[in-house]
DNA sequence: TGACAATTAGGACAATTGACCTAATAATTG
DNA sequence: CAATTATTAGGTCAATTGTCCTAATTGTCA
């Protein structure tokens, strides 16, 4: 097998089982027998459990990438492209009442063990702001877009972790419409 | 020593471990260096360390009881009450930045861990639900009362998510200050 | 004081961890 | 084909984990 497709493996492995088990519980015998490889052949493709975070990150920087790129080819305004990041929490509701949000339980654990990789993981919040800080300032929010942004992505935050708690589909449905309400309130006509 | 010293030295310290490292990362030696014991005694005290994490979280919900007894007490009104919550963000922003929300990150971890305690720690959280749906109902909002509570419960959880992913003490104030604001116009006459 | 129980220290235990090496195999290339 | 590199399997290593035992020490009370 060529070495790309077997370190792409175990990256999607570690990747899901980072987010399933989280970092420190999830070993390197959980991910080799995830991939169908032997313990020892790791070394071969990651000298170090850091390094494996590092490469997860960075798979989760360029998801988080392209799917911004998609909801951004998708919707017609920036109202509903923003609705398209809040519907993440009903998308992805059943992995959420399980595992949380995979960026926030991230960076939690990774605050937790004061990990080198910690600044990296908050990181992908900073894909988040950023992107929905644009769409604000398209929506001729400029000068509150970053905090209209971070609201937004507290929120969501928010949901995942009394989703996770609760498992309460309801409480999902009722505050994503609450955001979206909140969203529809936010266009300049209405200030 | 008495016995019960000794134990509540070593659930108070198991209580500061897990929510600096986490539930996993914080060993029995860690909490046995904190005390200042010898590793090998905690078995006369705890037999496993599943009974240490129901001591700890017994001990957080007897706090937490008690701190929303004083809240009870010290706000004059169901506002002033419901206010005293949201100002934790503020007092504890220090621990809140560096670690997270003890609640919140304990239920995290535990839902990833699948761990038979994961349903004892989100019994804290129905704990602030239930006291902020005592305030919410007698601020007038019977019928909401409990969707308001978790509201308040999810923007908490969710600020105290972002501000340890960003250590940014500006939006904390912004947050609390939003929610404040929000809190207001939750009075039946604003409706 | 002496007898007994409560508490502690120190270490052993098997299991698991991340890290690492070496030899065998597969793939590629000249 | 042969030679070389790329990839893998298997196993070792020290360190750490939670668990558990036993002997020593401390405290209590008759």
């Amino acid at each position: 097998m060529a070495a790309n497709d077997t370190r792409q493996q175990i990256i999607d492995a570690a990747d899901r089982l980072f987010y399933e088990q989280g970092f420190e519980s999830a070993s390197f015998a959980d991910i080799a027998e995830a991939v169908g490889l032997s313990r020892g052949n790791f070394y071969y493709h990651f000298k170090t459990k850091d390094e494996i975070l590092a490469a997860v990150i960075a798979l989760r920087r360029d998801r988080t990438r392209s799917m911004l790129n998609q909801w951004e080819a998708e919707g017609a305004t920036p109202a509903e492209r923003i609705r398209g990041f809040i519907q993440i929490l009903i998308r992805n509701q059943t992995q959420i009442m399980a595992y949380g949000c995979p960026v926030g339980t991230l960076c939690n654990e990774l605050a937790k063990l004061d990990h080198a990789a910690k600044a990296d993981a908050a990181q992908l919040f900073v894909l988040f702001r950023d992107w929905l800080s644009q769409q604000f300032t398209a929506l001729g929010r400029g000068p509150d877009a970053q905090a209209l942004a971070l609201h937004v992505l507290m929120r969501s935050q928010g949901v995942a972790a009394l989703a996770t708690a609760f498992h309460d589909e309801a409480f999902i449905r009722r505050e994503v419409a609450d955001m979206e309400t909140w969203l529809d309130a936010q266009s300049p006509a209405y200030i």
